[in-house]
DNA sequence: TTTTAGCACTCTCTTTGTAAGACTGCTAGA
DNA sequence: TCTAGCAGTCTTACAAAGAGAGTGCTAAAA
């Protein structure tokens, strides 16, 4: 429905706006793109782009600037194109952060950094959750009379850890009997099944407390981590925008940053549908009312469960580039 | 050397300027404090106070506002009277949360989420170094024939694990062989001794790669967390103060905040003397420029190792309530 | 039918000038 | 030593005016 030409003073006008964050005029489109028509046919095109609720003018006599839904279809035509999706993502940073982290919690965080540096936008990497991946492996560590250790692997290599008390004195061998009989009936099992199994069997259990007691942990511990942790990296770039100039315009997103919950809601929400892979342009993301910010948000495998990764910057962010950065450290990400 | 009255006079101007972040006059000042004398004299005095160097003026015809020396000078008299010292800190704060923590960290989030909603700052709080604490037990768990967590468990109840890799398969009795051979000769040492005794006894080692192996890990491990892991909460909090409503002026903490070793660095210049307990005021920062921000720090002792609390804020923070819960945090965190 | 040139129009931004307001510094007197 | 009074200085707010940028519209050209 959008001609040709038009489309193509849409692309130019929203690459130029990206890359100077100030209104673009039909003079500039002329002198700087090979479009072949004067400026007064480009302002009819433009006043047409504008009816179409794409551009829009901040004040009578500024140039255009994209809307959230000029964006969208910017974004859209990116993502229809071989552009982003074709070209294979940068490998040599894939295999680089490979290399150096040995843990999941450090390769999330050096993969943050990276994406942040690489993007010049704020980036998020949330840990997979481990609501589908299975249990490996139960270690009860005896840290004094009173006090345990409870270490928990999971199959995708994540580990958790939680301290407890005792009411009462708890000798290592008590310790290492719940051990195994907990991992004997446990291990392989998922989060929902040793839930279920804990309160199906509860009278089972409350036969042996030592076990129901650290069960009950477990049982916890596996429900309040799930899709905890999260790495950020790249406030100070957002600083350094011009359209986050004033404080009011990026307390939104610090007070998104700054609770998990609110986080991952806004995460979620980006990635609510099957897709595993989501543009949210300013308003868009409905979760919590960011305006000016836009969310680029992939899950990430690993194993049988699945992470995030975001990169949230201005709506007048370079999508291209951070669509491929993205869709590399997923590939980062990936379970080997 | 300052006269009683413009002691007051300062004392004054600065819980006026704290208030209202705007330069205070001499009428303000005469109808708001009992001062007993007019305007006029407060304008002499005013101009004694600005020629000593403890406040300044914006431009001619506003009125002053407090120096980094005029903070100085309160924070000094305020940590010699009784207010900030005698009084006991908020102690039901201490015990609430103690009362809801299990865990260092879960203490710390705890702790630094309650100090910035107390002050209306940022707060930070970074774990205790581990250099003194002894270790109490080391535990390796088996993940796969060539995978492992180690799990080191320090005195003041600290735990550390990390994963690691293994080029040929490792069993778990082997593993089990090199956990107990270690915590024979390692438990209630130090990490430096822990250090020292790998570096002397190499050869001892050699004759066992696993032990070695592992041997290394955990020494990189206890090193490299040295007063790592720090919780900041309260950016928010910031973002609303009217000194810090363009995103230049908060920029500096901000890259403060991003990068750990930095923020350390700060944090120990405050602390570099043997105070246990330190208020830096603007330009006292000297490890990093932080024009405006006034630092508050405690160290904080677990055990035989310590960490610091601290709260972050405008110069214009209210110091004597900041100081306050500081001193409350410090006790929360302190080893029972 | 589409494109172009030209021009009037509108709006922002900057500058300039003015008036009001705030606070000081100074001087002279209590 | 303190106070009253007043002139002086500086910011802030507001209005007016000019420059600049970019548009929309109209009429002619392709």
């Amino acid at each position: 429905m959008l001609s040709e030409r038009r489309r193509m003073i849409l692309a130019a006008l929203i690459e130029e706006y990206i890359a100077h964050a100030t209104p673009v005029g039909s003079r500039t489109l002329t002198e700087r793109y090979r479009l072949g028509v004067s400026p007064a046919t480009v302002r009819n095109d433009l006043s047409a782009l504008e009816d179409a609720g794409y551009i829009t003018q901040p004040h009578t006599s500024a140039g255009r600037i994209p809307t959230d839904a000029g964006y969208r279809a910017f974004v859209d035509a990116l993502l229809a194109s071989e552009l982003v999706n074709e070209e294979p993502p940068h490998q040599d940073i894939v295999n680089q952060l490979r290399a150096n982290a040995t843990e999941l919690d450090s390769l999330m965080e050096q993969t943050s950094a990276a994406l942040s540096r690489l993007t010049d936008c704020l980036s998020v990497v949330v840990a997979p959750t481990i609501v589908t991946a299975h249990l490996r492996q139960l270690s009860l560590i005896s840290m004094t009379n009173r006090r345990a250790l409870i270490v928990i692997v999971v199959e995708d290599g994540q580990v958790i850890d939680r301290q407890i008390s005792f009411a009462e004195e708890v000798s290592p061998e008590e310790l290492a009997r719940v051990q195994n009989l907990l991992n004997g009936i446990f291990v392989g099992k998922s989060p929902a099944q040793i839930k279920q199994h804990f309160n199906v069997n509860a009278n089972e259990f409350l036969a042996d407390p030592l076990a129901h007691r650290i069960l009950g942990e477990v049982v916890e511990c596996l429900h309040e981590r799930s899709g905890s942790k999260a790495h950020r990296d790249g406030v100070s770039a957002l600083l350094r925008k011009p359209e986050f100039s004033t404080a009011a315009s990026i307390l939104p997103i610090m007070q998104v940053l700054e609770d998990d919950t609110i986080l991952f809601h806004v995460l979620d929400d980006a990635l609510l549908s099957d897709a595993r892979f989501m543009v949210r342009i300013g308003q868009e993301n409905t979760a919590v009312s960011l305006p000016g910010f836009s969310v680029v948000a992939s899950q990430y495998g690993r194993g049988e469960s699945s992470g995030v990764v975001a990169v949230i910057g201005p709506t007048r962010m370079d999508y291209q580039k951070v669509i491929r950065a993205v869709r590399a450290a997923q590939q980062a990400l990936k379970d080997e």
